[in-house]
RNA sequence: GCCAGCGUAGCUCAGGGGUAGAGCAACUGAUUCGUAAUCAGUAGGUCGGCGGUUCAAUUCCGCCCGCUGGCUCCA
């Protein structure tokens, strides 16, 4: 008997075209294995072991097959079978990935096996009644992947998929993916010649171009300016050093794969910095300390490189060499929890102004290779436990996903595909202190050691750039908008008029454009449009006799009549208050 | 790095064993126009790179580079 599928939730029914898959290909391709096939966000996906690569191709005849296998309405049956039992039939089917995940299972949970037509499949379950309760689904990609995500196991091929309700609903799905593409940060980075990457440069390094640079200067200036209020010091440190300083740190042990090659000067080896935090150590350590000047907050827009497989560049938003929003800071064992909450207070105000209200919070915890000490661990995660709960943020607890050096709070923020990206990171750190044996002077006048904290806010430039990209489609508030104002003269009559009003709006700091070309109006506006400028003016003959602005927003088709002085004061509102949601 | 797909003009893309094509952009000219594309003309390419097969390769094959989607990784 077969139930609407209404009945069951997304879960159940995309777990159960998984098996449908699993069935097809099966009975296409009878030679290859099956091992697990999990639900994911949107969809779920089965990793095969297969010699031969499933191709495009391969996706459609099994899409088709999975059609004609839910058109049989094959009931799908649930057992519970013995354990030695479950062992035996897989085994006899050879499918030995399988009898690995049964030897896993704990004793005291049955083992339950999912049988539709032909077709078993080891599972925990829940599924539908019947395959024809799976009505909409598509199979999307391929991917390689790797026997229990370990890249020195078997390779597996893994088909992805979605499934939902209604054919209806998959639709609407379908066309969000396409939406999203439009608002790809590589697309709108080269619609609006905001940056690029080229062959001859290299892979993952940027060149900004003037645009993107506009808008990186403002973050730059408005990071810097707020990192001053909070009583940070600016500094800045060189790209290289000398391997030893790496030695030292201990990063040249953890991350020697990571780090570009070194480069023999004078018969020393150097390579390029793949972070900042020796060198603000040196800083540091350049003259005594007392424990009246903790907390010393060390802040450095500081770009570093770090050797990144080439499989895993992508865009901005994983790249060879970035710029840190980087800061160190110096406490006193007492200040840790102060600073940090300090710390957390800065890194939401800053998401903010830029328009990022949702994210999501980790804190991970002590990985298996670590330096220090037990207690110093502790100390720290419950330090950044503490301050998260005086944030009142809510977090979720990634276990074992600590640097070697400290446990961290990792912030991450959204693309438009809704993949998460860590931007913030804040870190506790006893280790490198330890290292680079620095301290300071405290008031029984003995030395201490420091306890120092790293933070990056926007984590690099680079990433966060991408991430506001695809959060604003590339039509930025006003105070990130690269042009803010784009002068549009209907005819060539009105070209002095428009000079006028350009030096006075450049004058006012306003960014703004002119656009003198012998086009009609209405392509002025197109264009302007398509780079999604904030403010269009148009200027005709009627406005230079009235010495008055037709001024059009981004988003509304409306023109409005101002003067001059009243446009000049409404920009310059908007950009002092950095609203987010003004045209 | 791994698997698959892709790489043709500045951009978006078509084509296909006999040395390349569209639209947009650019340039020139005409037009002087009121809120998302005025018209005409011109120019533009070692078909990612190297090698092989062939009388002939942009097309077929191999290797390399790069990009895309995932996997693994991300101090």
């Amino acid at each position: 008997m077969s139930k609407d599928s209404k009945n069951f939730d997304l879960e159940t029914i995309r777990h159960s075209t998984a098996h449908l898959m699993a069935q097809a290909v099966m009975q296409l391709y009878p030679d290859t294995k099956v091992t697990i096939g999990p639900v994911i966000a949107d969809g779920f996906y089965y990793d095969f072991f297969r010699e031969k690569p499933f191709v495009p191709d391969d996706l459609e005849k099994i899409e088709a097959r999975m059609r004609e296998l839910a058109k049989q309405n094959l009931e799908i049956v649930r057992q519970e079978i013995p354990r030695e039992d479950a062992l035996k039939k897989f085994d006899e089917m050879g499918e030995n990935f399988k009898c690995e995940i049964i030897n896993d299972i704990d004793s005291s949970e049955a083992i339950s096996v999912y049988t539709q037509g032909e077709f078993s499949d080891l599972c925990r379950g829940p599924h539908v009644g019947s395959t024809g309760d799976i009505k909409a689904f598509k199979l999307l990609h391929t991917s390689a992947s790797y026997w229990r995500g370990d890249e020195r196991n078997a390779g597996l091929q893994r088909i992805y998929g979605t499934a939902w309700h209604s054919e209806k609903e998959l639709r609407v799905y379908l066309r969000q993916l396409e939406e999203a593409k439009k608002r790809d940060h590589r697309k709108l980075g080269k619609e609006l010649d905001l940056f690029s990457v080229t062959d001859e440069i290299g892979p993952g390094m940027i060149l900004w171009h003037p645009k993107g640079a506009r808008i990186r200067g403002l973050m730059e200036d408005f990071w810097k300016s707020e990192h001053y209020k909070n009583d940070y010091e600016m500094v800045y440190s060189p790209h290289a050093a000398k391997v030893d300083l790496w030695k030292t740190s201990g990063h040249m042990d953890f991350y020697k794969d990571n780090i570009f090659s070194p480069m023999d000067i004078e018969g020393k080896e150097y390579v390029m910095k793949p972070m900042n935090c020796p060198f603000h150590i040196q800083i540091f350590q350049s003259r005594l300390r007392s424990y009246r000047d903790l907390p010393i907050r060390f802040g450095e827009l500081g770009t570093v490189y770090r050797y990144e497989r080439s499989g895993v560049l992508h865009g901005l938003l994983r790249v060879r060499g970035f710029t840190q929003d980087d800061a160190h800071l110096f406490c006193r064992p007492n200040q840790i929890e102060e600073e940090l909450v300090k710390v957390l207070g800065l890194i939401l105000f800053i998401l903010k102004a830029f328009g990022f209200e949702e994210y999501k919070v980790y804190l991970s915890t002590q990985p298996d290779k670590f330096v220090g000490s037990q207690d110093d661990w502790e100390t720290a995660t419950n330090a950044l436990k503490s301050a998260l709960e005086k944030t009142e943020l809510e977090y979720e607890v990634d276990p074992g996903e600590g640097v070697f050096y400290g446990p961290k709070i990792d912030i991450k923020i959204k693309d438009s595909l809704n993949r998460y990206w860590q931007v913030s990171t804040v870190q506790v750190d006893f280790n490198l202190p330890h290292r680079f044996n620095i301290s300071y002077i405290e008031q029984d006048g003995q030395r201490q050691q420091p306890i120092m904290i790293h933070r990056a806010l926007m984590g690099s430039l680079e990433r966060f750039f991408g991430c506001l990209i695809e959060h604003y489609a590339g039509a930025f508030p006003l105070w990130l908008a690269p042009v803010q104002v784009i002068l549009l003269p209907i005819t060539d009559n009105q070209h002095s008029y428009t000079d006028e009003l350009a030096e006075q709006l450049k004058k006012e700091g306003i960014r703004v454009e002119k656009d003198l070309r012998n086009e009609k109006i209405g392509f002025k506006i197109r264009e302007a449009q398509l780079q999604k400028i904030p403010y269009m003016i148009a200027l005709g003959d009627k406005e230079v006799q009235a010495k008055t602005l037709a001024v059009r927003k981004r988003r509304s088709k409306e023109s409005r009549t101002l003067d001059l002085e009243t446009f000049i004061e409404e920009v310059n509102t908007l950009v002092r208050e950095k609203t987010i949601d003004c045209l």
